[in-house]
DNA sequence: GTTTTCGGTCGAGATCGTCAAGCATTTCAG
DNA sequence: CTGAAATGCTTGACGATCTCGACCGAAAAC
């Protein structure tokens, strides 16, 4: 589905997704239009879903983050989860197996705000908060090629 | 820090960092070189940490995801560190507060190489899997302008 | 064996980004 | 209060980049 050229592309958009069609084609050796035609295909087979910006947190003033999980009262699955989405601060959410339903990451200012957002959705589901003390691996994407190797 | 202006480009960014200095220019009612001076200034502040492109990770063959908590047993938590960073499949870690020191995501192709993943780190320390059933909320960065309202 | 399709190249025209020069406003020193 | 320097913007020209159409060759389908 995908060749070593898409995969190639891929990998150099990843690390700058401003990288001229010029500079992708030098180094697939092809054509700009073939790596524009290509682009346009991965695009529209949804395999990339979108070229986009990432913003250090910390320069908004969101000086924490935390995990949160979230175990919705009986009956309260679907409020809660509508309530989840309609908070901006929280930047990711997965619906999980086990007991907690969700898990998702909270950006906040300050403790303060932790609090004023948790009590948002205390009556209508259990939480159980984890402060995010530092981040060994940042939002990455999974191996292009391979999975990872056996190695170590 | 941030004016209004730069919000209303990282707003832009956020949903297409291709659009054009052109049409960032008209967009916010600027010209072109100082659209393209803010930019400048907003990478090297630190605020926008990289152009980059979303891999639909289905795309690429990894049909689960699931969120690992991690507890290193005694005196191996360096070793578990260095380890999770060292496997691509993880693709999101963070270090918490808590019991469970951390939290990642991981990327697999089937639930064979989950459980091939999860080995290599068994001895070392105590994991709990859930496995991702669906997302609600998908990476997005926190509120540019004012923290979300206390709506609802 | 011919035809169609797919993915590629090339070149021209249009678009876009960058640079230098210049101008207005603000800030600060004297 | 006054003048100088710094900041942030605009404009216009030049160079680089992208896009579009025409064309080509190999592989698959008929």
């Amino acid at each position: 589905m995908l060749d070593d050229l898409d995969r190639k592309l891929l990998e150099i958009l990843v690390r700058d997704a401003r990288t001229s069609l010029k500079e992708l084609a030098a180094q697939v050796g092809l054509s700009s239009p073939s790596v524009s035609e290509r682009l346009r295909r991965l695009e529209e087979r949804g395999v990339i879903r979108a070229f986009t910006v990432e913003i250090d947190p910390l320069a908004l003033g969101y000086t924490l983050q935390a995990i949160v999980r979230i175990r919705p009262l009986p009956g309260k699955l679907h409020i809660v989860q509508k309530l989840i989405e309609e908070i901006a601060e929280f930047g990711e959410c997965d619906k999980v197996t086990g007991d907690d339903c969700f898990v998702a990451r909270l950006f906040v200012r300050s403790i303060g705000d932790l609090d004023g957002i948790l009590d948002r959705i205390a009556d209508k589901a259990e939480t159980s908060t984890a402060i995010i003390k530092a981040q060994p691996i940042r939002r990455r994407p999974p191996p292009l090629g391979a999975a990872s190797s056996p190695s170590s």
